[in-house]
Parts: structure tokens; C-alpha cells; sequence
DNA sequence: CTGAAAGCGCTTACAG
DNA sequence: CTGAAAGCGCTTACAG
């Protein structure tokens, strides 16, 4: 490649100096306009290309937002994602993002990466077992934090999430209102607030119809697609004969239904399943699949929005801010029908 | 926040130098043992964070590599990138990632904006309709650039992609050897070079067998799962009645499945279908997907490994790298049986 | 084994 | 409206 193209570079090729230059690639009304018109000409003859770290030396702002969750390929962080790059992308901001895969290893060292790029501040989702500490290192060094999707206990920073526990109850009063009584849930961990939170909201909507809770209808761990599937033999064989289950997310839901397919019994009819997410497979699922929205496009929006308000100086108010879920009925929960 | 601490915070704290601090923070055997020791006790106790936009601007190494491709919420890239992140990791590397969504305009300026930050190398999927000027500018500015998944005509970069012509006519193959006869290709576009050389494996397997191509047997179109279950009415009310269909990957092939089932047709029996790529969701599809692996990981693997020798200084020969693609035979195809 | 000094390419008061 | 100069926080020859 040919020599580096620097602002002194453009400055002696105009007889100018670099401050000009540099104001006037800014737009800086400081500079006559046509001197300005002059030198952004020069520049594009040149190639010249901005040096951000130098800038970003100099100002101490890098224009880089990092984002970090716990896996990008699960598609409901990937529309939350999605709305977060919308947003970002209007205010020029750079974003950076990382899987933590719920290590916390993982998540400190991309947190102190983004540091050391000096970045503006972060979104994330914080891993299992986050202490806090990991949480101050943020704020400390002044980069700003905004949380989705999960909370931590004793961290009150600025957290966008949907409201768990009230979105299972919806789909689980859903099924009792239908008729079934013998109710399994599937999936989820008691470590993250929001696996807590969705098993709180079923129990809570069983107590409230009377019916008793048997924790052995419980199936915790699956969080995909396969874990649903794996799971629908040790569903399916439970001696409580459950006619329905409430999973704790679409994937769940889906590999769950595809289980069911494959032992000869129709979702629908046979078993009720219900969702969580309403995730864009919800819908074209095959039966479609009743499912709770959980606004990930309103919770990415949010919290990018709430991070670029505090960057530009206002003040978000801290604390949880809870989207309010939606159910979503079709054909993957029908009538109560008893077990043969 | 407290003041900041940098170097010469240490430095001044210790009596020592700031040149010696930065030795010692890098493992420099220059600098003895046990002020080493002591420098990096006292760095870790001052809670000092490295500043890389320094020391990038002084080095011109950035440790930032960009990756861009269509959209990461495509299990195909999602899986790629996985690949992609643990070669990064390893190496110390940070990544930072973009979608395009085949826009010419916004893969520009992600490229600028990596050159901005001084990004040691790019991994892109190029969008499509990129001019041959935009790959330039990575080079010319002196950072490699790898591709993966796609090809540019009149570009000699290093290119990772699988041979999708001839993963395709495995498919078809399969398909003719099953019996089938009236065959359908769904998805695609001929507008990147896998959209042609899919379509073109496709038309080269019926020749081979002697069935006439037919051209109204091709739906274009269609690369996403929703995609795949609108075109569902479409293949059933084709005038030639095929009983098979070549689906230009899983997702479209999953969405036609659906499609397909909600018409009251057994995918497998009455119809049978082959997806491409592979996926995760390939396998617990009801019924299972016969599909061609498309080597997703060893893709991201080996263009992450070959952009980090370019780093290092060893130059991987240019050109096209095809990864052999391979049949994995599933429920979803099935002996030909005429329709109804 | 350690230090003094220059320089990476910007931006920003300040002066004119 | 434009310029001279300092400084952001590192690293790297060079000297000792």
C-alpha cells in the first residue's frame, strides 16, 4: 500500500494546517465553507481514512458500544439483537459482541477488553452467577451498563426485561382454562432470575385454580431446541400422565413437539404444548405454536435507547423495567382430552 | 470514578519507569523477576486497565478482527461463526461482528469503520452485487481479507466455501435414486455465486440421468424458513405434480415441511424433500431432514486459521479452498410413489 | 537490568 | 476564519 494518508498529510497537500483540516471534516462551522468543500475533496482524492484510535486517544470517547449475551445463535437474543444493531446504527455507534455462554471467566475478560478499548458502555445479559464485582467494574472505570433480559440481585442498574413470572401464568392459565389439570413444565434453571421467575408464575397460576402442585411434573434443564426433544421421552413417561406442558421457551416447545410427533401423538389434540418467546419458527411451526410474547424487539430497543440517553448525558432511572407479555393462541393447545 | 491510573501511575508509585512497567506488564524478560513481580502485584492492586487505543496507535496493531456476513441470525453463519470465535479466542483476538443484509452500502461502512479502528484483518461473507473497488479498499489499506461462503468474480482472495455443485447433485441423486422423476429445485438466487452453482449442481445431476430440465420446476426465491413454508402452495399446485423437492438449504426445507404437512401430505411418503447445510434443527425435524453437511465449522475454522498465519506473517496461497460437502440420509425422502 | 525521549495521529484550548 | 503547540497513554530504539 502506498504511504499512510494523515490529516497532515491533506494539510500540506492545501497548505493548510491540521487543525483545519481536521474541524473541517468534522462540518465545524469554524471553517469557511468552501475552504471546508476543498479539503473534504482532498481527502476522498487521497483516501484518506479517519484514525479513530487516535481521536478516541485524544477525546477519550471510541464510539463503541459492546454487547454481550449468552449465545447469539439462540434466536431470541438474536431479535433482541436485532433491535439493539437498529437503534445503534442510527446514532453511528460501533457495537462489539461476544457469547459468554454463561461463563463468568468468559464475560470479565470481554468486559475488560471492551475497557481497554475504551468503550462507551455495554449491554448485556449477564452470565449465571455474576458476582457483583464483575457488575462495578463497569461503572468504575465509567463505562455505563444497561442489562437485558436477566437481573442480578443487589445490582440496581438500569435492567429491560419481560415480566416472567405474569407471561408463564398466561399460558398457563391458558391450559387450565381449557381443561387440563395435570400440567408439566419443562425446562429452565433455578440459577438465572428469570428461570425462578417462570417457575414461580406457574405455581402461583396452579395454586390460584387449586390444583396441586407435584413438583415431579418438573423437567429442568432443557433450553433448546434438542433439550426439548431429548426431553419429551422422560415427558411422555411420567406416571402422572400430564396432558399438557408448559415449556420455557419455543425452542423447548418445538424440539418438545417434535418428541411427542415421533412417539405417534398429536400436539394439539393428544397434548397441549404452550411456548414462551414467540419467536419468528413460532408461528410456521408445525402444529403452529401457542406461545407468550416476550417483546425481545421492545427489550433490545430499550436498553440501546436507554445506554444512548445516558451517553448523551440524561439519566435513565435505574432499575427493573418490565415489558408486559402477550399470549398467543393456536394450534398446539386444544381441549382437554384424557390419556389412554 | 477514581483518577485514572495508567502507566505512569505505576511507574511513580514504584519508583521505576514507565518503559519498564509496560516491559513487565508484557512478560519482557528484560525486566527482572522479582520487579516483574512486584509490578504487576501493584497493577492489579491499583485496578489499572491497558489502554489498547494507545498502544495500537503506537503499534498499528489493534488485536481487532471484523467479521461481516448476511445475517447472524442464520443458523448457517451462526455456526460458522461459532467456528470463528474459538480459532479468535484462542489467539487472543477480539472480534467484531456485522451484518450486511446485502447491503452493498452498509458492508462499505463497516469496512471503513474497521479500517477506523485500525482492524488487523476482516473475515467477510461479501454482500451481494459488491464491486471488486470495495474489496480493494481492505487491501489496499493493508488489512487481509478472507471470504467465506461466497465468491467474487475477479477477486483472488482467499475464499472458504463448500463445493456447492457438487453437494447439491448429491442431493439430487439421492432423490433420482429413490425414483423420483419430476423433481423440484425451491430457494435461491442467482445473484451470488452459491445460488448459481446450487442450481447449476442441480440441472447437471438430471442431465446426467437423462430427465429433462425443466425450467417451471424451479421456484426461486425463497431462503428462509418462512420463505420455505409460503412456497409450500406454490410446489403443490405445480401443473407436473413432482414428488420431490430440492430445497436450497434447511430452513427453506423445514418451512416447505411444514407447509407441506399443513396440506395434509406425510413428508417422506407422498412427498420427499432434501434440505442443505446440515444444521442443528436438521436432525430433530419432524420427520427428519435428509440434507448435505455443508461444513459449516471447518469453513469458520479454516478462514479464522488462515487470516491468523496471513497475521503472522505466512501467506496461505489465494484462491478458492472447497470444503467437501456430504449426503446424511434422514426420513424426510422416501421411495417415489406417484401423486394423487 | 532500567531510564529518558521521541513519536503514533488525532483534538482542543488559545492566540491572532 | 486559520495556525502553533500541547497532550491523550502507550512502545521502542537507544543509551547506560
Amino acid at each position: 500500500m502506498a504511504q499512510k494518508v494523515k490529516l497532515s498529510t491533506i494539510a500540506e497537500s492545501l497548505g493548510l494546517s491540521t487543525a483545519t483540516i481536521s474541524l473541517a471534516l468534522r462540518d465545524s462551522p469554524l471553517v469557511a465553507v468552501d475552504t471546508r468543500e476543498k479539503i473534504k475533496e482532498q481527502a476522498r482524492a487521497l483516501g484518506y481514512i479517519y484514525n479513530r484510535r487516535a481521536a478516541s486517544l485524544r477525546t477519550s470517547r471510541s464510539g463503541i458500544i459492546g454487547v454481550v449475551v449468552h449465545d447469539i445463535m439462540n434466536p431470541f437474543y438474536g431479535e433482541i439483537l436485532k433491535a439493539i444493531e437498529t437503534e445503534l446504527d442510527r446514532s453511528r455507534h460501533t457495537f462489539i459482541l461476544s457469547n459468554h455462554y454463561d461463563s463468568v471467566e468468559k464475560q470479565r475478560m470481554f468486559i475488560e477488553t471492551l475497557l481497554q478499548l475504551g468503550g462507551d458502555g455495554v449491554i448485556m445479559s449477564p452470565a449465571i452467577g455474576t458476582p457483583v464485582e464483575d457488575m462495578r467494574l463497569t461503572e468504575d472505570n465509567g463505562m455505563p451498563a444497561v442489562l437485558i433480559a436477566r437481573s442480578i440481585d443487589g445490582v440496581d442498574m438500569p435492567t429491560y426485561r419481560g415480566d416472567d413470572s405474569y407471561g408463564i401464568s398466561l399460558a398457563t392459565n391458558h391450559l387450565i382454562g381449557l381443561g387440563h389439570r395435570t400440567i408439566a413444565m419443562i425446562g429452565g434453571t433455578d440459577q438465572t432470575s428469570t428461570g425462578r421467575d417462570r417457575y414461580q408464575g406457574y405455581v402461583n397460576a396452579l395454586r390460584k385454580a387449586n390444583i396441586e402442585v407435584d413438583p415431579d411434573l418438573r423437567i429442568p434443564g432443557p433450553r433448546t431446541m434438542q433439550g426439548g426433544f431429548e426431553a419429551a421421552v422422560h415427558f411422555l413417561s411420567l406416571p402422572q400422565k400430564p396432558t399438557a406442558a408448559v415449556c420455557w421457551n419455543d425452542l423447548v416447545a418445538i424440539g418438545l413437539m417434535n418428541g411427542i410427533g415421533r412417539a405417534g401423538l398429536v400436539v394439539g389434540q393428544d397434548i397441549s404444548v404452550t411456548g414462551y418467546d414467540d419467536l419468528e419458527q413460532a408461528s410456521i411451526a408445525t402444529p403452529s405454536l401457542t406461545t407468550v410474547s416476550n417483546g425481545q424487539a421492545e427489550v433490545g430497543r430499550l436498553a440501546a435507547r436507554a445506554l444512548l440517553d445516558r451517553l448523551a448525558g440524561s439519566h435513565e432511572p435505574d432499575g427493573i423495567h418490565l415489558i408486559k407479555p402477550e399470549m398467543r393462541i393456536r394450534q398446539s393447545t386444544g381441549p382437554y382430552r384424557p390419556r389412554a
